[in-house]
Formats: C-alpha cells, sequence, structure tokens
DNA sequence: TCCATTTGTGTCAGCGCTGTCAATTATTAC
DNA sequence: GTAATAATTGACAGCGCTGACACAAATGGA
C-alpha cells in the first residue's frame, strides 16, 4: 500500500503522465472522458502530487509564509493577535490548497533581515504576509524585496512602500469610539498612546484628536499619556492621568492591554467602572471579554486582513492578477461593559 | 544576481557538486581544504540548497507539521495553549533549520482523518507533533499511522498507543496543588472537572483525589462539579459550588478558564478572594496573571513539551533514534493572589 | 473541397539535489 | 616494498513532476 505516483494513475487510466497532470492542475484542452477516467483513477489510487516534486518543477511551492514579531518578546497576550492572523491565512490556504508557515520573529534583533532572506530563499513560498509592526520596518522590507518574493503587509502605519497592503481604517474609526464617548456626555476623554514603532496604532491618537473635534470637544496634551503597548503601561498611564486634579471621566486606550491595565489600576483605586470611569480599547484581543468589566473595544477584523492578504497572494502567484494598492478594513465598535453615561 | 545552484558553487569550488553536497549536509570523509574551499565558495555565491529538490532527492523535507484543535471552535482563549505549542517547537526547528507547518483542525469534524492524511501526504513532513485533545483521539491516531510517518503526541491522556509521548505529571501535579491548598488549613477543597474528552484534564481529578488522601482529608462528591474548560463552566460549577449550604473554602479546577470563572461568580456574589474563597487553576494560561486576583496555578511546561517533540522528530528523521517512550515534564506550582490561609 | 485553426494528447528534457557505486589516492600492516 | 584497507572524490541515474514543443485529429470557413 505504498504511495502512488502520477505514472501509476497514467498507467491506470491509459494515458501519458502529462494528461493526468493536466487534469490534475485544471489545465484546460482535456476531453471530458478522458478526465473522467483519470479522475477516477485518480480516486481510486489515492493519488496525491507530491509538493516538492511539484515545486521543484513548476517553480511554485503552494506555500505562504506569515511573518510577525514573536510576541514572547513581550507579554504572551497579543496570542490573540497571533493566533486571528494565523486563521484568517489559513482560511485561504484551505480554499486554495495551500499550507502556512509562521515564522515568528524578533524585529530587534538586528540580523531578521537576514534571517527572514534565507528562510524565503531555501523555502520559496509563493508569497509572504508581513504583520505589524514588522510591515512598516525598512530594513525587513527591504530584506523581502531583494529576493523578488511578492509580499503583502498586514496594518503598516504609513504607506511608505507601494506593495500591496491590508489596514484597518484605524483612524476613522478611533474617532467613531471617540465620538460615541461624548456622545455619552464624556467631556473630559484622555488618551493613552502605544508603542511609538507601532505606526497603525498611533495613527489612532489622530483619530482621537478628528473624533475629539467632531463632537466640538478640545484637546488637552494634559489628558493624554504615552505607553508602550502593554498592560503595565496602560497602568503607569492611567495611574498619572487619575491623579490630575480634573479626572478624566473616559480613557480610551489606543489597544486593548492598556484598557486592561487602565481598569486594573481604577479597581485598585476604587474608582467604579463604568460609573465613575468609562475606558475603550482597541483591537478586541481575548482579555477584554475576560477582564470584569468587559471591554469596550473595537475589533480590528485581522483574520479578514490576513485571508485577504493571503488571498492575494495566492492569486498573484497563479493568475498574476497585480498586487498592488491598498484594501482597508472597518472595524466594529463593540460597546460592553466597562462605558457607560459621564457622571455627573 | 539570480540565486546560485550547487552547480555554481562546485564550479567555483573546483570540486564536483556531490562534494559541494556532502559539505553542506556536513557528511563525513571531506578534506579539510575541500570543506574550506566550498565554504568560502558558498559564502561567496551566497548559495541556499533548495528545499523542495532537497526533499524530493532525499526524501527528507525538513518540515515538522504541529496539529492542533482548532481554538476558534471553542473560544480565543486556548491562543495562549497554540502559541506556546508553537513556540516550543519553533525553537526546535530553528537549532536545526526546520520549518514548521501548523495545521489546526477541527476535531469534531468528521473528515479530520482524511483531511490529515491528505496534508501528510502531499507535504510529507518529517514528522507530526499531535497535541491534545487530538494526541487520543483513536480515528485521527489511526489516520496519521497509516501515512507511516512518525509522530508524537502530546499530553495524551491515556497510554494506548505506544508512540511517543510528551506529557506533564498531571496527576503529581494535581496532587501537590491540593496539598498546598490543604496546608493553607483548607478543608472543605472543591474541585471542578474538566471536558471528558480532554485526558489530561481527567487526570487531575485522579491527582486532586490523591492529594485529599494525602492531606489527610476525605473525598466528597457534594465538592465536584462537572466543567468542559470553557469559562463559562467554570461559571455554572462555581453558582452550584458556592451555593451549598456547607460552602467550600477553596475551589480547584482542572484548567485556568475554568478557575477564572469560578473567580468572576465569587466577585459577583461579593466573596473575597482569597480572603473568603481560594482559587487555584491549572495551565497557567495567560489570562491566570491577567484576572484580578491573579490566579494561583500550574504551570503546563507546554513550549518545552512541544520543542521536545519536534526535537525527537527530527533526530529520529535524521539518525534514527528511536521513537518510543515517554517523556514526562513537572509542573510548576504558581503561587499567586487567589489562594490564601482558610477563613476561621 | 482544401487549408487554417482549434482541440486533445504525447514526447522529452530537466527542475536542483542526493544516493549508489565506482574510481582514485592516502594510509596502514606486514 | 607490497597488499590490504581506509579516506576522499566523482559519475551518473533518478526523485516526481511540469513546461515547451510536436503531433494527430477534429472543426470551421472560404
Amino acid at each position: 500500500m505504498s504511495r502512488s505516483t502520477i505514472f501509476d494513475v497514467a498507467s491506470l487510466a491509459g494515458v501519458s503522465i502529462k494528461t493526468v497532470s493536466r487534469v490534475v492542475n485544471g489545465e484546460p484542452n482535456v476531453s471530458a472522458g478522458t478526465t473522467e477516467r483519470v479522475e477516477k483513477a485518480v480516486k481510486e489510487l489515492n493519488y496525491r502530487p507530491d509538493r516538492s516534486a511539484r515545486s521543484l518543477a513548476s517553480h511554485r511551492s503552494n506555500l505562504i509564509a506569515l511573518i510577525y514579531d514573536d510576541p514572547s518578546v513581550y507579554e504572551i497576550p497579543s496570542a490573540g493577535y497571533v493566533i486571528r492572523l494565523q486563521q484568517g491565512a489559513l482560511r485561504a490556504c484551505r480554499k486554495t490548497n495551500c499550507e502556512l508557515l509562521i515564522h515568528p520573529c524578533n524585529y530587534q534583533d538586528e540580523h531578521v533581515g537576514t534571517e527572514l532572506k534565507t528562510l524565503i530563499e531555501t523555502v520559496r513560498p509563493d508569497g509572504v504576509i508581513l504583520a505589524a509592526p514588522l510591515s512598516n520596518m525598512r530594513n525587513i522590507l527591504r530584506a523581502i524585496s531583494v529576493t523578488g518574493t511578492p509580499f503583502v503587509r498586514v496594518s503598516p502605519g504609513k504607506k511608505v512602500f507601494k506593495e500591496f497592503t491590508v489596514s484597518m481604517n484605524d483612524r476613522e474609526s478611533s474617532a467613531e469610539m471617540t465620538r460615541y464617548l461624548a456622545s455619552l456626555g464624556h467631556k473630559r476623554i484622555a488618551f493613552v498612546t502605544g508603542h511609538p514603532k507601532h505606526d497603525a496604532v498611533q495613527i489612532r491618537f489622530a483619530g482621537y484628536q478628528d473624533g475629539l473635534r467632531e463632537s466640538g470637544l478640545k484637546f488637552s496634551e494634559r489628558l493624554v499619556e504615552a505607553g508602550d503597548n502593554s498592560i503595565r503601561s496602560g497602568e503607569a498611564c492611567a495611574e498619572k492621568l487619575l491623579a490630575r486634579k480634573q479626572r478624566p471621566t473616559a480613557i480610551f486606550a489606543a489597544n486593548d492591554d492598556m484598557a486592561a491595565g487602565v481598569i486594573r489600576v481604577a479597581d485598585r483605586l476604587g474608582i467604579d467602572v463604568p460609573g465613575e470611569l468609562s475606558v475603550a480599547g482597541c483591537d478586541d484581543v481575548a482579555l477584554a471579554q475576560q477582564i470584569y468589566p468587559a471591554l469596550t473595544t473595537l475589533r480590528q477584523p485581522l483574520a479578514a486582513m490576513a485571508e485577504r492578504a493571503a488571498m492575494a497572494l495566492i492569486d498573484h502567484s497563479r493568475v498574476a492578477t497585480p498586487l498592488r494598492g491598498a484594501d482597508t478594513f472597518a472595524a466594529k465598535l463593540l460597546v460592553r461593559e466597562s462605558t457607560g453615561p459621564a457622571p455627573d
């Protein structure tokens, strides 16, 4: 019961191996009768084309590489981020008979460029998905560019290169969240900024300012603190913000982890959320639903974005669809327990 | 600046391509001088062997497949579980120049067997890592067995097959946790059991009983409730347990998510943790540190286990080390904020 | 009717590498 | 010094598949 090869199928179906190849790959110009016989033989022998042989002969690997920053460098929470990316990419792979190779790496390592180049050159994936925050690092983009392998950037903040890009409408959504908070009657809405390297997170700050303006509130530096995406930094920022004599009645953090930190501090200080303080985050990380009170947040459609990215790469490798421009996905405002009307 | 092949290297070094192959693969019986010349040429041309060609010729793919149950079927929290598995496996891959292919699947799907078989037959990984709860499902084990690809089972509860297995000492560790709770003075220690399909989780129940016995406490059915690994089920169990007239002073849940559910309910009922109720979990999921109070739990060395699994497979594929028996990893008891002395 | 297409199928070289085995040279034992 | 052995290298045939091309048969338009 050893593996059957294309040769066995050809013999059984009474055709040449090339014809089998045609049928298996759905190439045109094969008569209905032949197709049928070949398919029957394939089924009977349980034939599965060998990936390596195929890849060697065709120069296509049917492999997509997903590259992201290793979450263990920070804290494990970003697991949710990674998993959702993977899920989306896997969805596309499954539909198209590709496999997904994952390759976390440490963006601070000075050798990442070489590492990724080697990866790409030995594996020869049909495409590479580059997740934030790697997707806007020049050295990394350059390293991948020189290999000539097509790639898609996920959530790069600035559009520096002209490669295909998928991202969330960070600015508009953050403005929406801010307007939502304002609509609850909040006048002093504070903001906790994110990691300066993570551009997408930075853009949310601009959205926050848009939202204030659109709601007729004026921006104040005293209502802004700088975090670094970690829970701990969220706590630190909250401590400062909540120590102000004119305490904010709402705090909007550029990501969920920091928002969770804010809630922890409020809890510790005996400030009721959402009674005395509304807290909102961004990303809808798993944590957001697990903490108490559950976090009002913006759900970044990460899986959909990754799926789009993978699909674009696969299409590109198979039918040479162009790979440029940008796809924007709208975030969804999820109102949960952590926000409520402003206190009198 | 196109890719250089083994032929280019051979020409440059003035040897046959076979000799280059020898050097690149670290085969014995190559003179020091030759090795040096070849290595120099490799560096100069920036030569990287092509994975597909290699795999086709050698019948080794340098690919390890990690198969696990798709967390999205349940809830996202198991993201931490998956990520840690991936991290461990990736560590081994990185050391040995392999790549990792991930393949989540739904164990309830009746076609998983076929799906995995196809995966293995087309990709031909050098080995497969099968994570719990897939690692103890007969249909899945059978499907993989017939392909002849070596595999390792992670955390299978019962040792039904004789394949190599890595697991945590669930029973001993659970007993340890129980003894720890008893040592704090708790007399009524309740237990929340896990998903019946997840054997490893089941074994913890036995450990709990061992622990009670070793601490001179007697087991009572009234202190046990059956959950299904989810936060929600933990909440349901806690509601029942805490409604007893003789309320337990400690609750030990077979996993962290359920323990988190217990804490939520206690919070809701105004029961102070750990003042009036100690809560302990198992797994040290990310969530464990994020909730308040942070959860006392058992840290399953998942990454180490996966790394060992991957390493065993790679060794096996390269030097034919046998692949049988079982490696057990000790869990670590992490005392955090959710446990304390029994109330008077 | 005849030639120009189109359609269906096969032949063959080779993708880039490794396994086998044979050939050559260096080393050791006597 | 010679035979036997070991160390070192290369020639060559594929691994299982696809791309380029050749060819025969069917189709169509004048």
